[in-house]
DNA sequence: TGTATGTGGAGGATTACATTCCGGTTACAC
DNA sequence: GTGTAACCGGAATGTAATCCTCCACATACA
C-alpha cells in the first residue's frame, strides 16, 4: 500500500528517505514532534532541502513517521501473539518490549499538534484499531487463563505502556534501562491474578485513552 | 530560613510572590519549566514587570519554586510518615498521591536547564536529600513488616514516583486521574512481599536516579 | 498626606526556526 | 561512455515567539 511514492524513487534517493524516517522517529522520541528539522537532517546525514523534498512540511514528516512505527510495533505485536505460547506471556513480552519498541513514539505524541494529525489520518487510525484490537485479544486470552487479574482491560494495559514510554531518566542509559525493566517487573507482579488490592475505579477501555483534549 | 526577602516586602507584594510561584508551579507542572514569562505572570494576575522585579531571571524563578515545592511536599510525605501506623501504610499514601502532590515539578523538572540549576542550588540539594532519606526509611521499615518485597529499594520507589508524574492524558480530567490511580494500584500490588518475579538488575538506590544526562 | 515601594504592559532586541532556492552531483538508461 | 533527469547540501531569507527593560502611574503605610 502507498507503493507508488516509495518505488519510484531513485536509489540513493529511497535510501535517504528511509534514513529520515528513522532519524525523526529517534529524535521525535526523546525531543517530541517540534523538534527543529535541521536537526532531523543532520541526524540523518543530509541537508535540509533533502528533507523538505521529501516531506514538505513537518505535518507530512509526522505522518510517514507515525505511520512507519506503528506498521512496525503492530508486526512485532503480532509476532508476539502468534509465537508466544500463552496469552499472558504475549503480554509481558509486550510491555517489557514497549520501552524500545518506541511505541512511545506513537503513543506519547501526544503534543497538541501532532494529536490531530494523527487523528485525522485514515490509516493511522486503521492501524491504531488494529493494535487495540490485538491487545484487547490479548488481555482476554490472558483472562481466560487464569493468570491476568480479570479487573482490568486493554485500555489500562495501554495505559501503562504510554506511561512507561515517558523515557525514564537516570544516572545513564543502562540504569535507566534497568530502571524501566524494573518497573515493568512490578507492573506484571501487579497484574496477575493473585489476591491483590482491588482497583479503583472501572477497567479502561481503549476508548478512553482517546484522547481529547488540548493541552494549551 | 531566606526569611529577608520574605518578609522585608510590603504586603500587596509579598501576596503577589506567592501568586507568582503559586502560578508558575501550575504552569512548569503542564508545559514544563521553559514556558513563557508572561503566560505565569498572567495566570499569577500581574504584569511581567512585576514577575521580573521579584525574580531577576528565569532561574531565580525556577530555584524559588522547586525550593517552595519540595518543601511542600517534604513536609506531607514527613506528616504521612508520622500519622499512618504502618511504614508501608506511608508508602501506598505517598505513590498515591505523588500525582497529585505534583512531586512533579521537582522530579519531572529534568528540562536540562532545569537540572543544572536544581542540581546547583545548596537548599534544593538538601531536601532532596531529605526527602530521600525519608523515603528510605519508609521502604527499610516496609520491608521490615514484612509487607514490602525485599528486592526493591528506596531508588526504585523514586523512579516510580517520578513515571507515575508524567501527566496520565486520557479522554477527560477525571478518567485520567483514575487512570493515574489505576496504575499505582497495579504498581502497589507489584510491589507487596508475595510471590511474585524476581526483578531483573539490582534494587536501584537514590544515586541511582541523580540524573547526569543532558538532552540535547 | 507624603513618599518609598510597588505595578502593568508597550516595545526594542534577540533568538530560534521554517522554508526556499540554486549551483553543483549522481544514478542510470542507452 | 555519456547525457540528462533526478537528486543533493546548505547558505540565505522571512517570520514568529519570547525575553527583558523602562517608565508613567498606583498604593500601602508611617
Amino acid at each position: 500500500m502507498t507503493a507508488d511514492p516509495e518505488t519510484t524513487l531513485r536509489a540513493d534517493a529511497r535510501r535517504n528517505r528511509d534514513q529520515i524516517i528513522a532519524a525523526a522517529r529517534a529524535i521525535f522520541a526523546v525531543s517530541g514532534p517540534e523538534a527543529p528539522m535541521e536537526e532531523i537532517a543532520r541526524a540523518a546525514g543530509v541537508g535540509v532541502g533533502t528533507l523538505y523534498r521529501r516531506f514538505p512540511d513537518r505535518e507530512a514528516l509526522i505522518r510517514a513517521v507515525a505511520a512507519d512505527n506503528f506498521e512496525r510495533v503492530l508486526r512485532d505485536a503480532r509476532a508476539a501473539a502468534a509465537e508466544k505460547p500463552t496469552a499472558w506471556l504475549a503480554l509481558e513480552w509486550l510491555l517489557h518490549h514497549s520501552v524500545e519498541l518506541q511505541l512511545s513514539v506513537q503513543l506519547a505524541m501526544l503534543s497538541p499538534r501532532a494529536l490531530t494529525i494523527l487523528k485525522t489520518d485514515p490509516q493511522i487510525r486503521q492501524y491504531r484499531a488494529e493494535l487495540m484490537d490485538l491487545l484487547a485479544g490479548l488481555v482476554a486470552g490472558a483472562q481466560d487463563e487464569g493468570v491476568l487479574r480479570p479487573d482490568v482491560a486493554a485500555g489500562d494495559i495501554a495505559m501503562m505502556c504510554a506511561v512507561l514510554m515517558r523515557q525514564v531518566r537516570a544516572k545513564s542509559e543502562d540504569v535507566a534501562r534497568m530502571a524501566a525493566q524494573r518497573c515493568v517487573g512490578v507492573m506484571l507482579d501487579g497484574l496477575r491474578a493473585i489476591p491483590g488490592t482491588p482497583l479503583p475505579g472501572r477497567a479502561l477501555t481503549t476508548e478512553d485513552l482517546e484522547m481529547v483534549r488540548q493541552q494549551q
